[in-house]
DNA sequence: CCGCATCCGGGGCGATACTG
DNA sequence: CAGTATCGCCCCGGATGCGG
């Protein structure tokens, strides 16, 4: 729901820790559920795509609602826990909605810098852009806790810029980010 | 969140299968992280009463929209699943608003007969009614099938009814419920 | 590589008994 | 009623292998 159709080896790695045969079974039985569909890719790329059907899409409104409760946690994560930049697509995309005109049909994209972002204490940082091609609107660099803080409102540019966020591109989009967001981390 | 505060034993009853001792390291978990509290009932009753947190009370949205999509699908129990009569309070909720002027601020209640939810297919048999008193808008009567299937819109009162469905009470406010609700089973 | 199947080891969890 | 203690199973994580 995050990516789209994901290859099985992307699903597994947006799984950190899932066994290859758990992964295979689980697919299997929300394929017989209606949640989800197999797909062969057209010749150039010969793969099996895994995709939600119409059921499994309408299952939308229980992530985000859960992207918004637990979004701004995701700056809290352990070194020993897993992080990826993607999920943070959910909770960061209600926050840009309506900030701007002529908005294109395709998702919000955020992205990490390669091979970097799987030791978010050590060194790894992330870039979230939006707007699913290669010009994003705006790259933010930073930790997690920068970057979720940011998005989610608890930390303002003056903040977090001192800290080590660094923003590239359009400063306006994010000047257009809701400064006070329902915080819901009890 | 679908009976409010509740004692241990409560929630054990509302959690089939869990064991006695992970209930307990969860309800630890949970209120270290700020999700649940716990209360000391008084004098008369003299018990310790679980509830939510502000923070777990924001939840609610996330539950709710799961309630939407898994809702319908309670009907569909198998014979060894086990099936709670509240379950379905969630899913009945959005479906009763807006049906009447002067709406008391109470929850909806969803109640079984005593002692005969516990095994849905032999004799099993739920009532649900709303308005947080002993004097209900309207009861109904029969399977979490027949009973799901109305509430969702997938069945009408005219095909319920033979099937074994019975009505007591305002039979005007299940004319209120919307016939066309998402389906959302995939 | 990609989509698995198989095997192994640890631990989370269900069930039961017991206690203040 | 609100837990604690213990046992046993099986689920799951990790690694390896294998056909397409």
């Amino acid at each position: 729901m995050l990516q789209g159709p994901c290859r099985y080896t992307d699903l597994g790695h947006g799984l950190p820790g899932i066994a290859t045969n758990l992964l295979a079974e689980r697919l299997r039985q929300l394929e017989e559920a209606g949640v989800v569909s197999r797909e062969a890719a057209p010749p150039p790329v010969a793969t099996t795509l895994f995709k939600l059907t119409a059921g499994g899409e309408a299952l939308l409104p229980v992530l985000r609602e859960l992207g918004r409760w637990g979004g701004p946690l995701l700056g809290d994560a352990q070194p020993d826990e897993s992080f990826r930049s993607y999920w943070m697509a959910l909770p960061v995309r209600p926050l840009l909605r309506g900030s701007g005109a002529g908005r294109p049909t395709g998702p919000d994209r955020v992205a990490h810098r390669r091979g970097a972002a799987h030791d978010p204490h050590r060194g790894g940082r992330i870039r979230a852009h939006r707007g699913g091609s290669e010009r994003p609107d705006a790259v933010l660099t930073g930790s997690p806790k920068l970057v979720v803080g940011l998005l989610s409102g608890h930390l303002g540019l003056a903040e977090a810029r001192p800290l080590g966020l660094r923003v590239d591109g359009d400063i306006e989009v994010l000047t257009r980010v809701r400064t006070t967001s329902a915080t819901a981390e009890g």
